[in-house]
RNA sequence: GGAGAGGUAGCGAAGUCCGGCCGUAACGCGCUCGACUCGAAAUCGAGUUAGGGGUUAAUAGCCUCUACGUGGGUUCGAAUCCCACCCUCUCCGCCA
C-alpha cells in the first residue's frame, strides 16, 4: 500500500511509477474520490463536533438533576442527519481503501524501465556452463533411469504438478533443506523459524496476496484459511502490529515450508518436471529492516542467495527485473537464474525484493527512530534461498553423466550420508 | 464438540453490575527528560496511544473526529445494555 499522503502530495511520482509498470490504473479519478471523502468527512464531522457537545450538556443537566429531554427532538434529528452522512462518507472511505490496497508498489529510481522479462537487465554471470561432451538431457528425461522423481503416481494420489519423491530424491531434498538452513543460521545470521503453512486472510493481505491475488492461492474451505504461497507471507507478517525498537533492526528469519500454489492462469507451462508444482519445498529469507538501509540489505539478501549456488558450484546469472516483470509489492528485485543444460536456459531459482514500506503499511510493521515523536514503517525484503525442487532440477542437469549418473556436489556429500553419486542402480519408483 | 473466564495504551491492569467530566484512560512496569551524584544505582519530579479531517512551509503548533477484539442494534448519548461473529486462556471430551 502507498502512502496516501505521497499520492496526495505528489500523484505525479505515482502516475509515473504506474506508467512504468504499465498499469491502468488512474490516478486522477481517484483524487477526486479522495476529495469527496475528505468533503463529507469534514460535513459529518461539524455535524458530530454539535452532538458532542450538546451530549456535554445534557450530561451536566442530568448530572444537575435537571430534565434536559426539551433536548432530545433536536437531537434525535442531528442524530439522523449524523447517520445518513456517516453512512455515505464511509462508503467513500472504504472505497478509496480499496483502490489504495490494490495500486503496486512505486519502482526504485535504479530499476530499469521496461515492458516485460525480456528487458530485464544482466547484473552478473557467476561460474561457467558445464562443459557435457554428450547430449545433455533435462531432469524428468534422467529420472527415468534414476527413478527418485515419481510424477505418474504424483499425479495419482493428487493430480498434475504433484510429485512423490523416492528414496535417494527424498534424501537429496532432505539434505537441500538441512545445507540451506545452516548455511543461513550459521553464516548468514538468520534466525531459523518455523511458521504455520496455513494463514489468515488479514496475514494475506499483509503482504499482498490479497485481494488482488486470489486465484493463485489455495483456500481451504474452513475458516478464513488459505495455504501459503511462501514463507515470506507468514515470517514478513510476524511482527505485526507491534512497534518494533530500532536498534533490534534488521530483523532476520528464515524457515523451510511447504509453499503451495494454484498455478491458474500457467496451463501448459512447465507441466513436465519438478518446476511448476502444486507444492514445494522453500527455504525463505525475510529481512524486517531500517528504511536508511534497506537497499543495501536487499544487495546482502541478493549475495546470500547467490552463496548457495556457489557452494553448490552451479553457474547463475543475476538480473534486474525491470518495472514491467516486477512483482506486485516490489520496489525493486533480483532474479537469480539457474543454468540449466537440459533445457538450455537459465530458469530463476530466486527472487529477491526489495518491499520498502509496502508491506509494512499493509501489514502495520513500525519502529520508532530515535528521538523521533511518531512510529515509523520498517522495510521488509523477502528471498528465495532456496527451493529444494528447482535446485535438485539443477544439481540433476549441471552434474548430469553420460552414463545418466549424478555426481553430487561435494558440499551436499555430508548432508547425504557421504553418498557421491546417483546411479540407476539406486532407481526407486520407475 | 461441551462448560467457564477473558480481549482496554509499549506491557500489565482498573473501569463494565447501576450508560453521561473514564479514553490526552486510575494504578503499576517500561521508556524519555530533569534533579541528586565524581559517575551509577536507589530516590524524587515531569513527560509518554494511534489514525483521519481542517489550518500550515511543516511528519511543529492549534481546532476537530474516530478507535475499549470485529460487525450490527438500542439510545439524545455506549468501554458499559442487546444480538452475531472472531480470538486467547482454563477444565472436560476426542485425538497425532
Amino acid at each position: 500500500m502507498l502512502d496516501l499522503k505521497l499520492i496526495q502530495r505528489d500523484p505525479q511520482v505515482v502516475i509515473d511509477a504506474l506508467n512504468k509498470r504499465h498499469s491502468k490504473i488512474d490516478v486522477n479519478e481517484f483524487l477526486e474520490l479522495d476529495a469527496r471523502r475528505r468533503a463529507l468527512l469534514n460535513e459529518v464531522e461539524v455535524l458530530k463536533s454539535q452532538r458532542n457537545k450538546a451530549s456535554e450538556e445534557v450530561a451536566k443537566i442530568k448530572r444537575a438533576g435537571g430534565d434536559a429531554s426539551d433536548r432530545f427532538k433536536e437531537l434525535g434529528e442531528l442524530a439522523g442527519r449524523i447517520k445518513e452522512l456517516d453512512a455515505a462518507a464511509e462508503e467513500v472511505v472504504a472505497q478509496v481503501g480499496e483502490w489504495l490496497i490494490s495500486v503496486p508498489n512505486v519502482p526504485h529510481e535504479s530499476v530499469p524501465v521496461g515492458a516485460d522479462e525480456n528487458e530485464n537487465v544482466e547484473l552478473h554471470k557467476w561460474g561457467t556452463k558445464p562443459e557435457l561432451d554428450f547430449a545433455p538431457k533435462e531432469h524428468w528425461e534422467l529420472a527415468e533411469a534414476l527413478g527418485g522423481l515419481d510424477f505418474e503416481r504424483g499425479a495419482k494420489l493428487a493430480g498434475s504438478r504433484f510429485t512423490v519423491l523416492w528414496g535417494w530424491a527424498a534424501r537429496l531434498e532432505r539434505a537441500l533443506v538441512n545445507f540451506f538452513l545452516d548455511i543461513q543460521t550459521r553464516e548468514h545470521g538468520y534466525t531459523e523459524m518455523f511458521p504455520p503453512a496455513i494463514v489468515n486472510s488479514t496475514t494475506m493481505t499483509g503482504t499482498g496476496q490479497l485481494p488482488k491475488f486470489e486465484d493463485d492461492l489455495f483456500k481451504l474451505n474452513y475458516k478464513d484459511f488459505y495455504l501459503i504461497p511462501t514463507a515470506e507471507v507468514p515470517l514478513t507478517n510476524l511482527l505485526s502490529g507491534e512497534q518494533l525498537v530500532e536498534a533490534d533492526l534488521p530483523y532476520a528469519f528464515t524457515a523451510q515450508t511447504q509453499c503451495f500454489r494454484s498455478e491458474a492462469g500457467s496451463y501448459g507451462k512447465d507441466t513436465k518436471g519438478l518446476i511448476r508444482q502444486h507444492q514445494f519445498t522453500k527455504v525463505e529469507m525475510v529481512r524486517l529492516a531500517h528504511p536508511d538501509s534497506s537497499f543495501e540489505q536487499l544487495e546482502l539478501m541478493r549475495q546470500h542467495a547467490e552463496n548457495m549456488l556457489q557452494r553448490l558450484g552451479l553457474h547463475y546469472r543475476v538480473v534486474t527485473l525491470c518495472t514491467g516483470d516486477m512483482g506486485f509489492s516490489s520496489a525493486k528485485t533480483y532474479d537469480i537464474e539457474v543454468w540449466l543444460p537440459g533445457q538450455d536456459t537459465y530458469r530463476e531459482i530466486s527472487s529477491c525484493s526489495n518491499c520498502t514500506d509496502f508491506q509494512a503499511r499493509r501489514a502495520n510493521l513500525r519502529f520508532k527512530r530515535e528521538g523521533a515523536k511518531k512510529p515509523e514503517f520498517v522495510h521488509t525484503l523477502n528471498g528465495s534461498g532456496l527451493p529444494t525442487g528447482r535446485t535438485m532440477v539443477a544439481i540433476l542437469e549441471n552434474y548430469q553423466q553420460a552414463d545418466g549418473s549424478i555426481v553430487i556436489p561435494e558440499a551436499l556429500r555430508p548432508y547425504m550420508g557421504g553418498v557421491e553419486v546417483i546411479t540407476p542402480d539406486m532407481a526407486q519408483g520407475k
